[in-house]
RNA sequence: GUGAUUGUAGCUCAGUUGGUUAGAGCGCUUGAUUGUGGUUCAAGAAGUCGCGGGUUCGAGUCCCGUCUUUCACCCCA
């Protein structure tokens, strides 16, 4: 430990690769399913574009870069002694690491508009940083993988990506639980409260309802301004626990028929509707009231997906955004996207021990020998192996047969090619099977046919 | 950012009120076995006790700082 590595941050090595592309390449390859394409972006953006997107604790969070060059000296020395590392960081600081992949993705969009054919469906799988204190499923460098589509109102794009959530998930084999709400029913329920100036403040406690009770949090509610009358009735919207057209009118009488909610509550019905078309379609999804999300961009539908069985935060979330573009200088242009967090998955799917069939190597065969002469063979054999696409090593080193065939087993090759002179003489190979230990003469002509 | 917590061999962990040369299991290397790996047996190698400073005749053990881990806030993938 003497180069340990900076805090929150991980390396991966080869057999831990091997499951995180495992679950990037299930994703991926879902998202091109579903006509989405791929984008890159830098990991660094300028602060200015960063900045003002997450809500006050997000900009916290922000890693910046320190500027190139002197510019220590640049700085007014009044600056300095003020000794306010905020108001200093402005000067010295241009530039940070990106803290997800949809604000770089609106800067794409805006500037890139003449480029781009809408609906622009992208996706994007590459690491995000935030300097926050690393936990179990939390880390400071760490992968999401967006799916967004932008230019496009309707609400089939929502039904979309909830049914992308559900299929990456079976395929990984981890239950979901799937949480709905609508952030035009929250602006509502604010509104009727008369808390609309602190709706962010409001979002924060609703969303910690599933961890703190009503009853706990009653005070932070009395904090901003609401009287116990009011957060009786907030209390009484809240707990409406199936969302039919029944709750729904229920729901809707409670705030005075309010346009906003209205619009909300119809936008989920009209997203349920859409799922409900598709027969084979078994999803763990529930509305509910009490889901609100950090970040401030959102502005209708929101999404968030746990595993319904670990004992972790959200794996993946998303949300509408109606104005995200609009920042950048290029408004109208709404969109819908998720997030996968593939760290959190990875630590959930080793938990559940889902890996076992993962592979950790593609070679198919280590040739092994006895001697220069076996060693020689093989380096002509595999030569013809590779040729005909069979993925094979030859063992380099001249070490005992049995150090050779550890290695192979090590390292989970199914198969050895053992070569020595009765096998050079006769140009019959030994080939065994690592798993079911049985050996083979197989002809060498036969060989590649043996392995296809 | 606030308050806790962790660190001893490659891994998991012992290590007494501060007291000789810091231990165990697993793993690793070698041999039993010079044409065949999952068992067995035998032998062996391996640690600046996270790092830096301090107290002490003496520190793995006590104190301070720092890095890392985990946890609760905060927030989130």
């Amino acid at each position: 430990m003497k180069y340990p590595n900076v805090k929150g941050t991980r390396d991966f090595a080869p057999d831990i690769l091997a499951k995180r592309k495992y679950i990037l390449n299930i994703i991926e390859s879902v998202f091109k399913k579903y006509g989405f394409l791929a984008l890159e972006t830098p990991a660094l953006e300028q602060l200015d574009t960063l900045t003002g997107k997450y809500g006050d604790e997000g900009d916290k969070l922000l890693f910046k870069v320190l500027n190139s060059g002197d510019f220590a000296s640049k700085v007014d020395d009044n600056i300095w002694s003020s000794k306010q590392s905020e108001n200093i960081a402005k000067f010295i600081s241009e530039k940070g690491l990106r803290y997800d992949l949809t604000v770089p993705l609106a800067r794409f969009v805006a500037t890139n508009r003449n480029d781009i054919t809408f609906p622009f469906k992208r996706y994007q799988m590459q690491p995000v940083w935030r300097a926050d204190r690393p936990q179990r499923g939390r880390y400071r460098e760490f992968w999401q993988c967006d799916a967004d589509i932008l230019g496009s109102n309707t609400l089939i794009n929502e039904a979309e990506i909830l049914t992308i959530a559900v299929e990456i998930f079976k395929k990984l084999n981890i239950p979901i639980q799937i949480s709905l709400n609508n952030r035009k029913i929250l602006e509502a329920i604010a509104e009727k409260l008369g808390i609309s100036e602190k709706f962010n403040l409001f979002t924060v406690l609703i969303d910690k309802l599933d961890k703190i009770n009503f009853v706990d949090l009653s005070k932070d509610f009395e904090n901003i301004g609401l009287s116990k009358d009011k957060i009786a009735e907030l209390s009484k919207i809240l707990s409406t626990q199936y969302f039919n057209k029944e709750s729904i009118n229920i729901i809707l009488e409670s705030l005075n028929n309010n346009a906003n909610a209205q619009k909300g509550c119809d936008e989920l019905l009209e997203i349920l509707s859409f799922i409900s078309l598709i027969e084979k379609f078994d999803a763990n999804i529930k509305i509910d009231l009490s889901l609100a999300r950090g970040l401030d961009y959102y502005t209708g539908c929101i999404i968030e997906i746990k595993c319904s069985t670990a004992k972790m935060g959200s794996i993946a979330g998303g949300g509408r955004y109606d104005n995200l573009t609009g920042v950048f200088g290029l408004p109208g242009v709404s969109g819908i996207g998720i997030s996968f967090g593939i760290d959190r998955i990875y630590d959930i799917m080793e938990e559940m021990q889902l890996f076992n069939d993962v592979k950790t190597t593609d070679t198919k065969i280590v040739l092994c020998q006895f001697d220069k002469k076996g060693q020689l063979y093989n380096f002509k054999i595999a030569a013809m192996l590779r040729e005909n696409g069979i993925s094979c090593e030859v063992y380099p080193d001249l070490k005992k047969i049995n150090k050779q065939l550890e290695y192979a087993e090590k390292k989970g090759i199914e198969y050895v090619i053992i070569s020595g002179e009765e096998e050079i003489n006769s140009q019959i190979l030994s080939v065994k099977n690592l798993k079911s230990r049985i050996q083979e003469k197989i002809d060498v002509k036969n060989i590649i046919s043996y392995f296809k």
